[in-house]
This record gives structure tokens, C-alpha cells and sequence, in this order.
DNA sequence: CCAGTAACTATACATATGTATAGCCATGAA
DNA sequence: TTCATGGCTATACATATGTATAGTTACTGG
């Protein structure tokens, strides 16, 4: 089901006002917008963009107009990702953009926490001093994989492997050592995975 | 100005609600979840949060209530930075969390835009393959900066060496060669710097 | 030509909603 | 004690708002 220019324009306008003024219009203030000198325009206009998809809404409630995911990957949010294969500029032309990268999208896990990261033991990671690192939390860390733990209540980033009855920290930087601990030493706890990294420059 | 224990669970629910719901409760729907046989309590308690500074609002609007920067600091939105000094569990109790990451926060930029890497020219600046690189738009690059550049239609990352008359593009990686460009090539160009880097694991 | 649809106007109605008036009860400070 | 404040009930009112009825105009496909 296709929208008219018509409709497109409406479902636009409130996008843009879900997306900036935090709160959907309410059909008059759609008619204002549009000059409509009747609400039942405004009115018509919804009834059509929910009947094809675009918006749904609680009958009688005010403000209640929700975009659905039709009307949300025509309108995308979040920081367009252009296509790898793009040829020299316009780069940012519609024919490029292969989607758009939304936090809630890539780390929306609510069982994740941060930590910024101190020193460069981790470097031949490509976890660099001052990146922040996401942690899972209460999820197993794989053999040899990187995660966060607690060692006499320093937290540290390193890849773990377990052996027999120890584990054994190791550090991505040959000048660090690698540091092994007994599984059930009382002052060792493992966080968590490592998830993601963000870096700011 | 501080909060009443009633007042605070009041503020609690009204944040809950925008933040899962998307629109703000009405002060019936207030009224309604705590309970109260009158809006009128409800509407007090707006009143209150209102006077108090954690929220605002549109006087006759519906649903027109708005978490101010008191209320979001109160109930923090994003994943918990937990300080690095944490020492062993429970690393998430309220001390110890320093911040909370918010992507708008650190990648906010409206010029903004992503491209996911392929290859391994860059992992010894740690960048790496499958790697998501934020570039800043129509911003210039600095001297040995990290930037993304088009060399006859192929976007590449690489650190950016100005010369003479002539641009170096250096990768981080002893095993791929510097590429050397003139500036006045109609085929060369540079999009921007890079001003974040962010991977998935 | 006709039927259907999009895009509106004009008006009206029921209800959803913000807001006001008046008052009750408990608690803590002056 | 008195007074102020927080927290609430009961009721009422004006307006904000969703929604319906009836009709106009223009365009399009059969």
C-alpha cells in the first residue's frame, strides 16, 4: 500500500514532531500545521496512514498516535551507514545508504554495562586507553574469549582461558604478563563478555 | 528542593511510562495507577514535580508533560559507566556508577555518518575489519589524523599525511603500502575524520 | 458517462482531559 | 495550641480532543 504525496507529507510532519517535540500532535494541532480548516482532514488523513500501516493508535486517547516500523524505515533515525562499495561522493545520495545505525538497535541489551578502560594491555585487541567497553553482564565468557573480571578488587579487561583448576588472564600486549588465578580463589570473579567498544576521538 | 518518598515514586511512574510508552500519561492515567479516587491528587503531585523543577509542561495541553535535566539525572537513561576503580562486586550498586552512556550524548552529531570497515589496513590504530567508523562531514582532517578518503571511486580509511603537493594515505598495517596522491586529482577526496569507532562482538 | 477515491469544508457531538473549589486527615514546626 | 504542609476525596466546569454526519471538488479508470 502506497502513500500519496499527500500522505506522505502528513506522515513527515508527524515524524518530525514525534522525533523532536518528544510527544505525537493531536489531530487539530495536524489540521493547524496544514491549515485544514477542518479536523476531520487531519482526521481522514490518520485513518488512512493507520489503515496502510503507517501509524496505529488507541481509539478515544489523546496523543496517542505511534509510528510503526513501516513508517519508521521510511523515515529512518540514527546515523545513516553508507554502503562500502560507494564510488567517490555524493556519498550521503539516497542509492548508498544501506541503513541506519541506532544504539538501541546495536546495544539496546539491558543487561549491559560500562567500564572505561584504563592503560593499553589490551591494545593488540583493539581496545585502546580510554575506550569504553561493554559488558554482559551474568553471561559466561567464552574459552579464550574477552571479558571483565575482578582480580583482588582490581577490575581488568583480558582474555580468559580456563585450564585444569586455574584461569589465566592474557593480556594483548606482549608487555604485559599473563596473570593466573585459582577458580576458586575467594577475591576472582568474572563480570561478564566483552559485548562492544566505543571509542570517542 | 527535595522530594517526598510519594512524590518520588509519582516521578518514578511518570518516567517509566515515557520511556516505555513513548507519550506522557494523562493526570487521569496518574490518578488511575496510583489509585486515587480524584485527578485532583494526581494533579497536585504534577504540580508539585512542576514547581519543584523536575518536570514541565503545557498548561491545557494533554499529555504535554516533559522530564526536565533534574528528572533524567534523578532516573538516568543508558548503560551504567561503572568507575574504573570498582573494586570487586556489586560493581553496579549506585556508588559506583559514574555515569550513563547515551549515544545521542556521545555521537549526537547531525553531520555524522558511518561506514563499516573491510580489511585490516588499520588494525594497529585498532580499527578493525567489520568495524563501524563514524566520519564527520565537511570537517577537516588533521595533520597524521585519521580520516576517510576516495582514491579513484574506493573509500578507504587511513591516516592522512600532507606533504607538498602530494597527500600520503598510511595505513596501519606494515604489511599494506602507503598510497601517494596529488591533491589536485580529480579523483581524490577526503569525506572527513573519523570521530568514533564502534564495534559488536 | 459513471463509480470510486483523494482531499478537503462546515458543523456538531460525546468524551477525554486539564483545572478549580471546598473540604478532610495526619504530621511536624512555631 | 495554632499554623502550614503533604496527601488525599468529592464534585464540578471549561476546554481540548477524537470522532461522526453531510457535502464539495477534482481526478482517474472502466
Amino acid at each position: 500500500m502506497d502513500l500519496t504525496q499527500r500522505q506522505q507529507e502528513v506522515l513527515a510532519w508527524i515524524c518530525e514532531v514525534i522525533r523532536s517535540a518528544g510527544i505525537p500532535p493531536t489531530i487539530r494541532e495536524i489540521a493547524g500545521h496544514f491549515r485544514f480548516r477542518s479536523p476531520k482532514a487531519a482526521s481522514d488523513h490518520v485513518a488512512t496512514l493507520v489503515r496502510k500501516g503507517y501509524l496505529s493508535r488507541e481509539p478515544g486517547q489523546s496523543r496517542s498516535l505511534h509510528l510503526t516500523t513501516l513508517a519508521e524505515s521510511l523515515f529512518p533515525q540514527g546515523i545513516p551507514l553508507v554502503g562500502n562499495a560507494a564510488a567517490g561522493f555524493p556519498i550521503l545520495s539516497e542509492e548508498h545508504i544501506r541503513d541506519h545505525l541506532q544504539f538501541d538497535q546495536l546495544f539496546g541489551d539491558r543487561n549491559l554495562f560500562a567500564v572505561q578502560v584504563q592503560g593499553d594491555s589490551m591494545v593488540d585487541a583493539g581496545i585502546f586507553d580510554g575506550d569504553y567497553v561493554l559488558i554482559r553482564r551474568n553471561a559466561p565468557v567464552e574459552q579464550n574469549g574477552i571479558g571483565l573480571a575482578f582480580v583482588d578488587g582490581e577490575a581488568t579487561i583480558k582474555t580468559i582461558r580456563r585450564t585444569h583448576r586455574q584461569v589465566e588472564l592474557i593480556p594483548a600486549n606482549p608487555h604485559y604478563p599473563v596473570i593466573t588465578v585459582e577458580v576458586d580463589q575467594a577475591s576472582f570473579e568474572i563480570a561478564g563478555p566483552v559485548a562492544g567498544v566505543i571509542r570517542r576521538l
